[in-house]
DNA sequence: ATGAATGCAAATAGTTTGCACCTAA
DNA sequence: TTAGGTGCAAACTATTTGCATTCAT
């Protein structure tokens, strides 16, 4: 079952559990969104265009919205003032890396500061809920970055 | 000298190396940042009209981000839509836990993770230049948070 | 048939900006 | 005097919402 499968079969259980309607856009955004990466709802909504063109910008917000609680996409913000969805993959966690010169977002997955962090939250009384851990920088490779100046 | 008084000297060596000018506001909008921990915009600016009627929203906006670049503030955001600012303390460096039910804002430092978070940059090829680490969870006090039901 | 989903446009919320007036230096 | 600062209102951006229309069931 491939990803876009395996999304498409959790959407659809979803979408029957609350009783709500399987639409042809729901399946058009989707596909365009198992494509993505880190998607914002500007780049998603231009590919949904391209191949089912009149869809509505507020589609695609409530789709994805949808899509989060259906557990297929997590929003990501990483303070660039717009949200990003990606594609949540089943009991698979992981934080990220942005370069700030191009954007690049890297992932990666730290059990040790995992651990700590949920000691960290039963120190202070809290019951840990979800968390966010960015690390932002600057990822020195010339001819990845398109920002670094060429030669 | 107290945080205040550090600030201030702070504020005015910033202003004075960038050819700008000491106004009442700045000084008066500092006094209200200084009283508080991680204040939204919105409550800045309503302290700050409490003691000076007629302060302009753009002012404090204005303001606030002359206070990040003369290092006496960082920005938060918390996730629910504001940025928040926090007094900058020199060489001091803290994450924060939120309590998804009530708000409260708890600050925590960890070294191990620290480290180990410049450990995943540098395996990655990146230059740290900051991060973000919030954790969020619900704070189980009854008495604490404004959010549980009194009996 | 009928209620939910869509697409558009208008509304929102936080923040930024243009500009005439004001004020520190 | 005069550049920089302020206050107001208008502009902006990302997102949400109201509503008439369309479509899945």
């Amino acid at each position: 079952m491939t990803p876009l499968e395996a999304a498409r079969a959790r959407l659809e259980r979803h979408i029957d559990a609350q009783g709500m309607k399987h639409t042809r856009q729901r399946v058009q955004i989707l596909e365009a969104f198992m494509r993505g990466r880190h998607v914002s709802v500007e780049e998603l909504l231009r590919d949904v265009q391209n191949e089912a063109p009149g869809t509505g910008a507020a589609t695609v917000y409530r789709t994805l919205k949808l899509f989060v609680e259906a557990g297929i996409a997590h929003e990501r913000n990483f303070g660039d003032g717009q949200a990003r969805y990606e594609p949540a993959v089943e009991d698979e966690h992981h934080d990220h890396l942005i370069c700030t010169d191009c954007g690049t977002i890297f992932e990666f997955e730290e059990p040790e500061i995992e651990t700590r962090q949920s000691q960290v939250a039963e120190a202070h009384g809290l019951s840990l809920r979800s968390h966010r851990h960015e690390i932002y920088g600057t990822c020195n490779r010339r001819e990845a970055c398109p920002r670094w100046p060429r030669s």
